[in-house]
RNA sequence: GCGGGGGUAGCAAAGCCUGGCCAAAUGUGCAGGGUUGAGGUCCCUGUCCCUUAGUGGGUUCGAGGGUUCAAAUCCCUUCCCCCGCACCA
């Protein structure tokens, strides 16, 4: 079949574009419908995951349009953060990686080398890379038909946007819902900035995380502290001695007045910890080896040499609890064996020291006897410390389980019998309200920065907060979600937990692309925070372009005129220099277009995204301008793998239109699975639907050909056929209606796509022209329109086809005939077809070919005997009657007959279909009521008529009937 | 660990809320047949097992129990998988 899909979906998109189809005004007569899925980040190209979301999104957006909403679907750009930065950053410090990954992208739309590497070299200018992918990302959007209003487009980084946001910001610190604190995070020390993930080498595979350690202070005689550190405060009760290393530098440090001994990497990290750190002296760790020091309990412990001490892990020296920790288990137990170690240290008593260590247990946990560490170590049989890997080992599992299972014993005082979850934190804060402990901020391994600084854990003073505990915030957020619409509603209960969850979140940060804080301008505002009412910008952004309304121009004035209502316009047009009717225009649109209908995007935006979308809306706005909806897709895997650019098998939305083309893409992404399901996209499965697609299109035209040829005059052939073809669309077209108005796409799809064409398939199979021309004058229009929401070009081009006069995307939703819809022409060509599926069964078992047959349906005795035994019974096992198979055909359809018995004339039906059947099984068929003299035909039941194939044991070449006929009957 | 979502035939994926027309739609794969010069496309048929001139029986919806006249669907127990857990877009 001629179906160019390439040039046909070009040619529809730039009449769309041109005619500006999908950039609505504001219209009072009509209803409006306000639809956004977020905006992509212009770090580089969209992938097929996008592709799902925006799809499905487009589908929605699509239908709103033709069921007769005014629908303003925008598209903008988002550029804040640090990735757009760091990507010039690297290109400008001529990173290998990165400017051949954006050569790549650029390879993608370019193929003149020298013009890619022009390209990639631009980048050294963030805003190249924005401009340059935004423009592709525009024609991708394009090319798979996305029908989004492009004349609304800015990016986070344009100076109005940044007015906008700014208004926010002040807007949300007037409400106090701001916080300013002391902030833990990961820090390059070399670049003096916090990094993230993405800065870390094998951040991605391996995570870093900041750890709080409590760090405790032994005193000793000179006044000085010795500062051990623990991730497990609550065995304070059971510490036996201190470990030093005894090769490494520690130095002493005046902190806050107090006289800290730390290794020399501890001490540098904790004047990154918004300590003031001076350095007095430094000594080596063998120096301490011996020494008596007083604990935070007041116990005195003797210090004790352990190669396996790392000074370059939190504080440098390590207090020995080595009841419940298997590493001081077996350092004591080694250094006991090590004569030659305790002697080469002045200390003479050392030895004496060491066995005089007694294991205290503090912890009883179940499974285990007094000295849980020493068990473990014991079972896993590890003897010294340098097995380094079996040890951590043992330790994480000890902890998990006294820390699920264990409880503090009766000589932890005030904190015995409590668990060792809760302990944790509360000996912890009584030990630091006692001025014997202090946080300490660590990372969980090693880190590098890919800039090769190190990376540590270092204190953001004054880091900007918000703070979403904020008082009466989450009760109307609450608010908003009761009164929203959530689909698949099994995401519902994510939210609530999200949002009871959220707490203090950072909003700001010391570098990246986007909006200062107004009032402290050395802080960006976050890309998650600056995107969580821009909805509103697009209602407006127009007016302010159209009006040529200067940055400087957009004051706190306006914006409270324009969002809120507030203030009076000529004071407001004063103040700002815009014209009256200007801010008044303005207003009008955001009023005409907010709220917002309904956002979709993919799943995992809730915990952040979504969830800071709906505070902030209620943070800002009246209540009457809160989102109304939230739909959301699950991701989308590739080929059973999720898509990474190391294994190679992104799929580029790019490529699309070129390969299996926009039209089954779209058709398949909608259609694979529900929108709560995972989706696998598989090429060769989104390919094989073309099959079915072109039938689409075939029949299309065929019921086209049929109404237009001279023979049928435009009235065509009323039969039950023809009825029922009818009445099958109607019925799809009902259930695709109530789908997509319930955002059930796949239902819809499965619906008007495949399930209809099986049906036509049936119907084509056995329908005259003049059935086809009925059925044409009754749908034909309604068809081609049927999937212009999934597969817009192709409805385009069939729409035309047919004599269309608009643009079908902009056609009015086909309604639904109610009265066309009859279930018994469903029930007359099941019957037909089971009729047919039994002949075949039958035909396949007998030994024979046979040439003809004879059908018998019920007799009217018969189906009294069946109503009688249906009348007769009230429950399946009870029912009686003098027919033995009357009596089993009832029990085994009883709760179908007890709906009631099927009306329709059998033989009327079979009488139509003879000629089909006799095609389709290449039979001679005849069509009889069962009688009394032929014993198989009395078999026939209400919807199960009995088939008899020709046989006749005298003569297998006589038909059977005409031995009837001879009979007489 | 906490929180959320899942486990359905070779594969993918509906059905589960609201129990019974459910041996379970649909797609894909596979097999047979037709069309075709072969192949492909396309069309038809079949695809848990057994049985049978059909409309019959058996065993299935991660596993094990339970409720019910009746369970893929409801309840309990258990195993396994996926996602989120924050300053990152």
């Amino acid at each position: 079949m001629d179906w160019d899909y390439t040039s046909i979906e070009k040619k529809w998109q730039d009449k769309w574009f041109e005619s500006k189809a999908f950039e609505p005004k504001t219209d009072s007569s009509k209803k409006k419908f306000f639809f956004t899925i977020p905006y992509p980040y212009v770090s580089g190209t969209l992938h097929v995951g996008h592709g799902r979301t925006y799809t499905n999104g487009d589908v929605i957006a699509r239908y709103k349009r033709m069921a007769g909403f005014n629908v303003l679907f925008p598209m903008a750009f988002h550029i804040t953060g640090t990735p757009v930065l760091a990507i010039s950053n690297k290109i400008k410090a001529g990173d290998a990686q990165t400017i051949a990954l954006y050569k790549d992208y650029v390879g993608v739309y370019e193929k003149d080398e020298k013009k890619i590497s022009g390209i990639v070299h631009s980048f050294t200018d963030p805003w190249a890379v924005v401009n340059y992918f935004s423009g592709k990302l525009i024609n991708d959007f394009k090319s798979v038909g996305y029908s989004i209003d492009l004349s609304r487009q800015f990016t986070t980084g344009d100076a109005e946007y940044n007015k906008f946001i700014e208004w926010q910001f002040r807007k949300f610190k007037e409400k106090n819902y701001l916080k300013q604190a002391d902030y833990p995070l990961l820090y390059c020390i070399t670049d003096k900035n916090a990094v993230a993930e993405d800065d870390i080498k094998d951040g991605d595979t391996d995570s870093v995380e900041v750890q709080k350690f409590i760090a405790f202070k032994f005193a000793r005689e000179d006044g000085s502290f010795i500062v051990s550190s623990t991730l497990r405060p609550e065995t304070v009760f059971g510490i036996t001695n201190m470990f030093v290393n005894p090769e490494t530098g520690y130095e002493l440090v005046e902190v806050d007045g107090e006289k800290l001994w730390l290794s020399a990497q501890a001490a540098e990290k904790l004047s990154y910890q918004n300590r003031k750190v001076k350095k007095l002296g430094e000594k080596k760790g063998g120096e301490f080896v011996g020494e008596i020091i007083t604990g935070p309990l007041g116990n005195k412990i003797p210090i004790l040499p352990a190669g396996f001490v790392d000074a370059d892990n939190a504080t440098g020296f390590v207090h020995s609890v080595p009841a419940h920790a298997p590493f001081d288990a077996v350092a004591i137990e080694e250094l006991k064996k090590n004569k030659k170690e305790l002697d080469r240290y002045k200390d003479k008593k050392l030895e004496e020291k060491v066995n005089a260590i007694k294991l205290i247990s503090l912890i009883s946990v179940p499974d285990f006897g007094e000295f849980p560490a020493l068990e473990l170590v014991q079972q896993m049989k590890i003897v010294n410390t340098r097995e380094r890997q079996k040890l951590e080992k043992a330790t994480k599992e000890l902890y998990s389980k006294e820390f699920y299972g264990g409880k503090l014993k009766k000589n932890c005082g005030q904190f015995a019998g409590l668990s060792v979850a809760d302990a944790k934190t509360r000996v912890g804060d009584e030990l630091k309200a006692g001025g014997k402990a202090f946080d300490f901020f660590e990372t969980n391994r090693a880190a590098e920065c890919r800039c090769g600084g190190k990376v540590i854990a270092a204190i953001m003073s004054g880091q900007w907060f918000i703070d979403y505990n904020s008082a009466g915030w989450k009760e109307k957020s609450f608010e908003c979600l009761k009164e929203m619409k959530v689909y698949p509603e099994k995401y519902r209960k994510q939210f609530e937990d999200i949002f009871n969850w959220l707490d203090k979140r950072p909003c700001a940060r010391r570098r990246g692309l986007g909006t200062q804080l107004p009032f402290n301008n050395e802080w960006i505002i976050e890309s998650l925070s600056d995107s969580t009412i821009y909805m509103s910008f697009y209602a407006i952004i127009k007016e302010i372009r159209a009006n040529k309304i200067k940055p400087e121009q957009l004051t706190e004035e306006f914006f409270d005129f324009v969002y809120l209502g507030r203030g009076d316009v000529q004071v407001v047009a004063k103040k700002t220099l815009v014209k009256e009717d200007v801010l008044e225009k303005t207003r009008e649109e955001f009023l005409y277009w907010y709220p917002l209908d309904h956002r979709h995007t993919a799943i995992a935006h809730i915990s952040n995204h979504l969830s800071f979308f709906v505070f902030a809306h209620t943070a800002i706005f009246e209540k009457r301008h809160w989102p109304k909806a939230i739909t959301l897709n699950d991701l989308l895997i590739c080929e059973g793998k999720k898509m990474s650019k190391s294994k190679g098998n992104v799929i580029l939305l790019n490529s699309i239109s070129k390969t299996v083309g926009s039209d089954l893409f779209r058709l398949y992404c909608a259609h694979a699975s529900d929108f709560g399901s995972v989706l696998d996209y598989r090429a060769k499965d989104a390919e094989a639907a073309r099959k079915t697609f072109l039938k689409y299109v075939g029949a299309v035209r065929e019921l086209s050909a049929a109404l237009k040829s001279k023979a049928q005059d435009g009235k065509g052939e009323e039969t039950s056929l023809s009825n029922w073809f009818v009445s099958k669309f109607e019925s799809t077209l009902r259930d695709s209606t109530l789908a997509l108005e319930e955002f059930r796409l796949r239902d819809y799809i499965q619906a008007s796509f495949f399930d209809l064409l099986n049906a036509y398939d049936y119907f084509t199979k056995r329908a005259s022209e003049g059935e086809k021309a009925f059925v044409a004058k009754k749908v034909l229009n309604k068809w081609a329109l049927l999937l212009c929401p999934v597969t817009p070009h192709a409805s385009e081009e069939l729409w035309s086809e047919i004599g269309g006069k608009t643009i079908a995307s902009l056609s009015q939703w086909p309604k639904f005939d109610s009265k066309a819809i009859d279930g018994k022409l469903e029930e007359e060509q099941s019957l037909v077809q089971s009729v047919l599926f039994d002949c075949r069964k039958i035909i396949e078992l007998v030994k024979f070919k046979p040439k003809r047959a004879a059908i018998f349906v019920a007799s009217k005795s018969k189906f009294e005997q069946v109503k009688k035994a249906v009348a007769g019974a009230d429950e399946q096992s009870k029912v009686k009657s003098s027919d033995e198979a009357v009596r089993k055909f009832v029990e085994k359809n009883f709760f179908q007959l007890k709906r009631g018995l099927s009306s329709i004339d059998e033989r009327k039906v079979l009488g139509e279909a003879k000629e089909f059947l006799e095609k389709e099984l290449n039979l001679v068929i005849e069509i009889r009521e069962e009688t009394p003299g032929e014993q198989k035909s009395l078999k026939a039941m209400p919807l199960k008529p009995a088939v008899v194939l020709e046989y006749n044991v005298f003569n297998p070449r006589e038909p059977i009937f005409l031995v009837w006929r001879n009979q007489g009957i």
